[in-house]
DNA sequence: GAATTCAAAATTGTATACAGTTTGGAATTC
DNA sequence: GAATTCCAAACTGTATACAATTTTGAATTC
């Protein structure tokens, strides 16, 4: 009965969702001593987890100054999308080349078991978890671990931008956050009939869509935020 | 004057290039104080710099066991080459579209001047890093850092097998490894003329035929390296 | 002689201590 | 009162000690 999880999986996982969520404030210097009183464990995991966090690019690291919460700037979010946009076309386009007839004929079974899912959801976590399912789902058709791995990390620092994105959907249009349901389904479509062009231009307009939403509801969501601090 | 690197950057440096060149054989245990020793290093830094190793795919870990090297087989190759064409023409694409005309002529100039180095390159390591450079500045044409970041790790995971690509080249072809001169040259045509079809496709086949190259030096490469072991 | 048990040795996991560096603010200067 | 100096407090960097776990191999059993 081998333990499933370090100490410092644990302490990495809790420092992941703080980066993640902006629970620091951006550029925000981490106190080590605080921060392992906290988490309840000792500096040396505590750095073992910050170090590998600065390794996927949550967080900064200055030398003899520590580690730090990175900002979130237009361009990083612009960075970000684009990187999705090349992982995920590049494993559809695989994936209509090669993924296995069963395997997208379950993809598609998978889409019409959560399209009620996606209209009846009404917690934005919900709605985000189901999003990003159909995305990893549709990367791991391609087969390959490392544009898996790739996209894992992506969602993992774009997270707390969707949440923005979609809270601000929600307050817009009466309720209701749009789950993309027609959109996945156009991939899906392309994906069938292994058409890479159609597919792809399917995929990349429906990110490159969220995108502009996403920086456009951060830039809102920080205007608001970062009012005038001084007195 | 403040140091420029710690400690950790040294045993990280050092701990990469070990495992790049896999000094370390496939699906070994690292043994932390022999490893400590030898760097000159206590174990707490160099397990920081080891979770970082973790967290770039340079190394695997398991919990009350520690760290272990990478195995290197056919499929890994085969995803890290596959996730190379999706950073590369995705940046390649966005480069297409907005890099300034000035990057472009700069690039351009800069490949004029190499080609004479590429020519007379004798050093398979100098062949490489001419080889990786050019990826590298196509990359930065696009202004994504995260491409640029994903491109470099890729890139050092890459080195050793393709070391053992351009090795067998030049066994093959006596004396004379190619510098793919000619395939960078008809990217760059496309990227003057700034059609991404006709850019990406032949970035896309250039890094497809190395792919299939490096597989296949890699696999010659092993069925000589591990001979019958048992006696 | 193959499988099993068990304890010693080796190895990893982490708290802690302390050295080295940075930070913040009081004292000083202009 | 703005700028500068300097020192104490706070914080990071890392060696070390010891606890927890795994590994090894000799002894034992069948």
């Amino acid at each position: 009965m081998a333990k499933r999880e370090s100490n410092v999986d644990r302490v990495y996982e809790a420092l992941r969702r703080m980066a993640a969520d902006f629970s620091f404030k951006p550029d925000q210097r981490l106190n080590e001593s605080a921060l392992s009183e906290v988490l309840g464990a000792s500096r040396t995991p505590l750095r073992e987890a910050l170090n590998r966090l600065v390794a996927e690019g949550f967080l900064t690291f200055q030398i003899n100054r520590g580690f730090f919460c990175r900002p979130l700037t237009p361009s990083y979010i612009l960075d970000l999308y684009e990187a999705r946009v090349a992982i995920e076309c590049e494993a559809l386009r695989i994936a209509c080349q090669r993924a296995p007839e069963a395997d997208i004929t379950a993809f598609s079974a998978y889409l019409d078991r959560m399209e009620p899912e996606y209209e009846s959801a009404t917690e934005l976590e919900e709605l985000l978890t189901l999003d990003e399912s159909f995305h990893n789902r549709l990367v791991q058709l391609s087969g390959n671990s490392e544009l898996q791995r790739m996209l894992k990390n992506l969602n993992g620092r774009i997270r707390y931008i969707r949440l923005i994105d979609l809270k601000r959907m929600r307050d817009q249009a009466e309720g209701r956050a749009p789950g993309d349901v027609s959109a996945h389904r156009l991939v899906l479509q392309g994906l069938v009939a292994r058409d890479v062009e159609v597919a792809t231009r399917a995929l990349r307009n429906h990110i490159e869509k969220r995108r502009e939403e996403a920086t456009e509801a951060v830039r809102i969501a920080f205007s608001q935020l970062y009012v005038p601090d001084e007195d």
